[in-house]
RNA sequence: GCUCCCUUCGUCUAGUGGUUAGGACGCUGGCCUCUCACGUCGGUAACAGGGGUUCAAAUCCCCUAGGGAGCGCCA
């Protein structure tokens, strides 16, 4: 048998963590397996579903680079099937014409639950036989008797009361067919062999097999994946910041890191903690993936996000890295190779983002100086270091204008001064970042470039020329 | 209320009757060092509770508690 997966979220806003992660584990099961992963758009609430949302999706999908075999497919264009499926089965006695008003169904329920029994509908138009010309819904008639075995790949084996399911409406009054209707449908037309979802749908899978046993099918199997929650242990929402994946990438992380982290919430390989998607294709496993719901935790993805960019290739980074820089006002392409700068700094941010903030100063000269770090190193005391160090640089060529020469040049300007490194390195980091962190100081030197390195010397010495003045 | 699901460090997890309950993130101490970061060595911290079964239980069974989902002419 060939396994078929699908992907089928509702086009009601964009893609979030949690149906990432279900994409992920139903393209990973397909691949792993050799099979077909669909995509397909559940749209039938015309309502709530948007274009937007739908290119939302496919736009997360191709960033997270899951890509689809079939599809994507979309409901709305296959109502005519659904209403002949519908028409067979009310002609088979398997559903029937409801024309029961809102007040009736509510007034049952609010009966039932004063009774503190579970809201269900009763029946009662099961005999009636309503008109097909006047306005009503179609009910799926549920066996009365018996159970419905689900063996789950991820739950084990889950038993339904057919008497705890009622008939539940499959078209609409308007004569849209309803979700529980189109996707047993479609899973059936498309044929699904595993259907992995999310596990608000348990509830709804007696009922699917029921449609499915009177559509003469035999149901696939099923893997219901846990939710996933905020930090703080509630349901994820975005108060608890990102859920969109494309946030995600705003913010600056990668899609292998999101990938990663994203895998290892409910799936485990042992200790190993670092996954290439193609390493999670090999290695995953649906029977693997825990029962339990899982909290997103923010730290965890960001240390992912640095190992990601820390060792990926510098030129990519230097590509991704672009726009985040022009965000800051900076075009990149003006001053040092953007990929030097990634060499240099690459192991020193958690996100694009940070990458960008944190390598602005090869390129402007900052407004001001970090607080904390001027007044510890642009002091009178440093004043003499810095002087002989602009004296040293400004007599380096700019052939000569590399991290090693520069290095050894502050050295020599140490050693003549009877300091350690850290007196002049120290001043003069702050002096040409404006903070008191950054790469080694012949790398910082040599991305900042010999004219601005000279020019923010000279204003940090007019800085500490000015304390003097003022104190 | 009813039905279904879940429960190992703060978080993600390993563990399938016998382990000093392992790893990772975080936090934290040391080393490296011109700073930061990386790297590296160490520390912190868990079997929800109660009953069984068994020579032996995180692992099997039952109960309780807590959490979640569903009970739509939403998906």
């Amino acid at each position: 048998m060939t396994v078929r997966t699908r992907f089928a979220p509702s086009p009601t806003g964009y893609l979030h963590v949690g149906g990432a992660r279900t994409a992920l584990f139903s393209y990973l099961f397909a691949r792993k397996h050799g099979g077909v992963f669909v995509l397909r758009i559940e749209d039938t609430d015309l309502e709530r579903s948007t274009a937007a949302s739908v290119n939302a999706i496919l736009e997360g999908m191709a960033w997270l680079g899951l890509s689809w075999d079939e599809g994507p497919f979309f409901q709305t264009e296959r109502f005519d099937r659904y209403n002949a499926v519908i028409d067979e089965l009310i002609g088979k006695g398997l559903a029937y014409r409801c024309d029961c008003p809102k007040e009736r169904i509510d007034t049952l329920r609010e009966g039932q639950m004063a009774r503190k029994e579970k809201p269900r509908y009763d029946g009662h138009c099961r005999h009636r036989d309503i008109p097909a010309d006047r306005p009503h819904a179609v009910r799926f008639r549920n066996p009365d008797e018996g159970v419905v075995v689900v063996d789950d790949l991820i739950r084990g084996r889950i038993v339904f009361n057919n008497d705890e399911l009622d008939d539940l409406v499959i078209r609409r009054t308007d004569g849209s067919p309803t979700y529980n209707l189109s996707v047993v449908v479609d899973d059936m037309d498309m044929g699904i062999s595993h259907v992995i979802r999310g596990d608000d749908h348990i509830n709804n899978t007696p009922r699917q097999i029921n449609i499915l046993r009177a559509l003469g099918q035999e149901p696939p199997r099923y893997a219901h994946v846990p939710m996933i929650l905020g930090d703080d242990g509630a349901r994820l929402s975005k108060r608890h910041g990102a859920v969109s994946v494309i946030a995600y990438r705003d913010e600056g992380y990668l899609p292998e890191a999101l990938l990663n982290y994203l895998v290892r919430l409910g799936w485990s390989h042992g200790d190993r903690e670092i996954f290439s998607l193609d390493e999670m294709v090999e290695l995953f496993d649906i029977d693997q993936v825990n029962k339990a719901a899982s909290s997103f935790n923010t730290d965890k993805l960001l240390w992912l996000n640095q190992h990601y960019i820390q060792h990926a290739d510098p030129q990519r980074i230097a590509h991704l890295l672009s726009p985040h820089m022009g965000r800051l006002g900076i075009d990149p392409s003006q001053g040092a190779d953007l990929k030097d700068v990634v060499v240099a700094q690459q192991a020193r941010a958690k996100t694009l983002v940070e990458l960008a903030q944190i390598s602005a100063f090869v390129y402007q000269d900052f407004d001001t100086y970090d607080e904390a770090a001027a007044r510890k190193h642009l002091t009178a005391a440093a004043a003499p270091a810095l002087g002989r160090a602009r004296e040293a640089l400004e007599l380096l060529a700019l052939e000569d204008w590399d991290a090693d020469t520069l290095e050894r040049t502050l050295e020599q300007v140490a050693l003549g001064l009877g300091e350690k490194m850290g007196k002049v390195a120290q001043p003069l980091r702050v002096a040409v970042v404006g903070r008191a962190a950054s790469p080694g100081i012949g790398v910082t030197l040599e991305l900042v470039g010999k004219e601005a390195t000279l020019r923010r010397i000279g204003r940090a010495l007019g800085h500490i020329a000015g304390l003097g003045a003022a104190g």
